[in-house]
DNA sequence: CTACATTGTTAGGTCATTCTAACAATCGAG
DNA sequence: CTCGATTGTTAGAATGACCTAACAATGTAG
């Protein structure tokens, strides 16, 4: 199996390939923060055991079994988050930390037995789809809310990379998944957005907010 | 904090201080199934780090800092199975293997609230006393079932180095921690003792069986 | 008290993972 | 097209954890 560093990697590999297409030696090293040296030795034995296609100065990819090993990870991962918040009574902001850990633990009986306890849910806490057992991601149907228009109504189905800042300032604001939203306004200027939350208050939430959120049209 | 590695070196040298009193090099080795010259250059590594007195040719000894970390990671060993039997439902017999992995999450949270979970337990599923969070260690009052007489009617505590095949075994006799026997009979010859079980039915059990089996005589 | 078995130690080497320093390739702006 | 910035690569070394082979100390049976 692999070791712990090779599915931080496949994990890194993966969630980058997901949001920016190409990934290159020196995304994965910011994103893992690591030196690019130990990034391209890393992609070099990777490449060694048929988890990625690696030619130098081209961007890395993952194979096919790369995509599963990676998948199966974050399987993991989002299943625990999911048992933290369901099982457990942690709140969304305190569970990936945790998940990360625990994510590395071998044995799958572990999870499966989390899965059932959560009912196999679909999504994680934050709305990041959860691979199934054979490595399979569902794709889900949704846009930011910051490429939506005056006049839309949406309701929040994820999260694009959730940090504990940006779950602060939901919780802060009431917000949560499955709530929804009446677009009133997109200031041109600085592209913040006016909304209605839940039929009820007005809200108003910058550009950087906005991007963050991953909404679905029928509202 | 320490490694995964020394981790593991911690427990072992704190369970056999519990079962042997002294610890050599090669009983490390075995235990941990690596050569004498790695547990070698660990115990001198260990030592470095406080956790050990070493001296050449001389038994090891956990320093009481040693003692201490190795009491925290037996706790987060023995809440986890408890959490896995009594929140997951796993069998007494499928938990270690899966609580040897997830002992190492640093995360203190998580085993916090599992301990909650579960209800402040002192004692894991196999009768084992669980460290408080101080690393202090609750001796347990027992004896051995193979060091008691005939006549004395005592209650199962726990047991004694407990693997797959002996919880199998007593699976398959029906007997749980908690489980009262009136002992009938002790055979001179191999030392197998036959006892009530429960107040029911009659068991024979062999010195090898009633030396894993920790009993409280007051039943 | 010697001899052998057990136990522990040293020396030296491997592998995974990381680093820094120095250099090379690529790409975009002008 | 050339220059400089960015990006990627090589070389070389460190660390933690492990190994085997060879040797040294210890302790016990006779």
């Amino acid at each position: 199996m692999a070791s712990h560093t090779v599915e931080n990697y496949l994990k890194a590999l993966f969630a980058l390939a997901n949001e920016a297409g190409e990934v290159g030696i020196s995304d994965l090293s910011d994103h893992l923060t690591v030196s690019k040296p130990s990034v391209n030795s890393m992609a070099k034995a990777l490449q060694q055991d048929g988890f990625l296609k690696y030619e130098k100065y081209k961007p890395l990819k993952l194979t096919a079994k790369g995509k599963k090993a990676a998948a199966l990870v974050v399987r993991k991962h989002r299943l625990t988050e999911m048992f933290l918040v369901e099982q457990m009574g942690f709140g969304w902001d305190e569970v990936h930390d945790i998940a990360e850990q625990v994510e590395h633990v071998k044995a799958s009986a572990f999870f499966d037995r989390m899965d059932e306890l959560v009912g196999f849910p679909t999504v994680d806490p934050h709305g990041s789809p959860i691979p199934d057992a054979q490595g399979n991601v569902l794709e889900i149907d949704c846009v930011k809310l910051s490429e939506c228009v005056v006049g839309e109504k949406v309701s929040l189905v994820g999260l694009s990379q959730s940090s504990k800042s940006l779950l602060a300032f939901l919780d802060s604001h009431g917000i949560a998944l499955g709530h929804k939203f009446d677009i009133r306004a997109v200031e041109p200027f600085d592209g913040s957005m006016t909304v209605v939350h839940e039929g009820a208050k007005d809200q108003s939430f910058s550009l950087k907010v906005c991007e963050r959120l991953l909404v679905n049209k029928e509202a």
